[in-house]
DNA sequence: TGTACATCAGTGAACGCGCGTTCACTGATGTAC
DNA sequence: TGTACATCAGTGAACGCGCGTTCACTGATGTAC
């Protein structure tokens, strides 16, 4: 028997986690075109988005937790990209390879947002979980009689910051490249792994 | 014979220069104290500097004026930190792994502007003139035998990637620790460095 | 030597702007009875 | 079935703030005569 009427809550869920992506996407295409995180705004993504800038505290408190949702985002991203290269490869060393070529590849291919991810957070639990793809892969390397690593650990640290200064690493402008000459980054993100993992020849 | 007094240009200069390099200094002060390169502004250097805002016109056109003379600075200092670095030690491997601890060590100490210092100019003049220390002394090394490169130009740019990667990571947090295990950066800068360079054992 | 004045480093007030955040609201939708 | 109403996604106006930049100015200093 209830006289005063229960508030149930009724949950007719329209766009509400809708509009939650939506605002995170319209921060992520806004840090990749401009290529500057620090100019992002409540403001800003509400007009990337399409709505007005109130409308975002439904979902985020302030700006700051727009940003880590935006951060949550990439990071899930990154893992994705450099997994799935893995997994296309079956032999070891070609596995390793990959991985750091899609993690190196979204870094140049997503230059402001990669340098946001670790402009505050450097070695969060996000990029830990992209160190452990590396540090099981080198493992398999060494078990496989490919690499004469004797500190797996340690060698995926290594192979880890290679591969973050790689990411980071602009194109050389013109002046800079007439003084350095053509480097084939590819190839030398390749020789730069092959050496930190020590893999054998 | 002149009748019209000629406007002979009397230079009393005062503090002119003082002023100027003033504002570069407490514009470097500003982000190495707060750690976050994307809050400078050109009313917070005045405030820092102990002058009102509009002085600094005297001296720079805009704000993007005085932050091209921050890096100017902040390349300066680098380079000299690892040149010094470097001509303390007269073996050629000793003096190309002080010149990664300087290097690196520059990087720590100043988080906030060495990022600035990438963030946009990724590889400027100023930052291939440190390169060009480093492939230097890795020729050395090749030339005392102490490196088995057989292409000290490339190599020394992945040494260079390699500094800049461990240059740009942070420390661990607490919870990464616990997961990474401890890792001791200087000893693993020495053997990444070495592995890059090909030194011989 | 004294005096008028050009030079110049630096100031304070003011402007328009985009920002984060608040507030009271609107209008559609689905449920209760 | 119709009608009243609770729910809820989203809006527009407004606020105070720090910003970059401009403007007319102040006051010290060193030189011309």
């Amino acid at each position: 028997m209830q006289s005063t009427p229960v508030p149930r809550h009724r949950n007719p869920r329209g766009s509400g986690d809708q509009l939650r992506s939506s605002i995170v996407d319209a921060g992520i295409q806004l840090v990749d075109e401009t290529g500057d995180a620090s100019r992002l705004s409540l403001r800003g993504i509400a007009r990337q988005a399409g709505i007005s800038a109130p409308s975002i505290y439904a979902h985020f408190a302030d700006l700051g937790e727009v940003v880590d949702a935006i951060l949550a985002t990439s990071f899930d991203q990154l893992l994705a990209s450099v997994r799935s290269a893995m997994q296309a490869e079956t032999d070891p060393v070609d596995s390793l390879l990959a991985a750091a070529r899609a993690y190196v590849t979204f870094g140049w291919d997503h230059r402001a947002r990669y340098r946001m991810m670790f402009a505050t957070t450097g070695f969060a639990p996000d990029a830990v979980a992209t160190f452990s793809l590396v540090e099981a892969v080198i493992t398999n390397c060494v078990s496989a009689g490919r690499s004469s690593s004797e500190d797996p650990h340690a060698d995926a640290f290594l192979v880890w910051v290679g591969m973050h200064g790689m990411a980071t690493l602009e194109k050389p402008d013109r002046e800079s490249l007439r003084r350095l000459g053509p480097l084939d980054r590819p190839q030398l993100l390749e020789r730069m792994v092959r050496r930190l993992a020590k893999i054998r020849p």
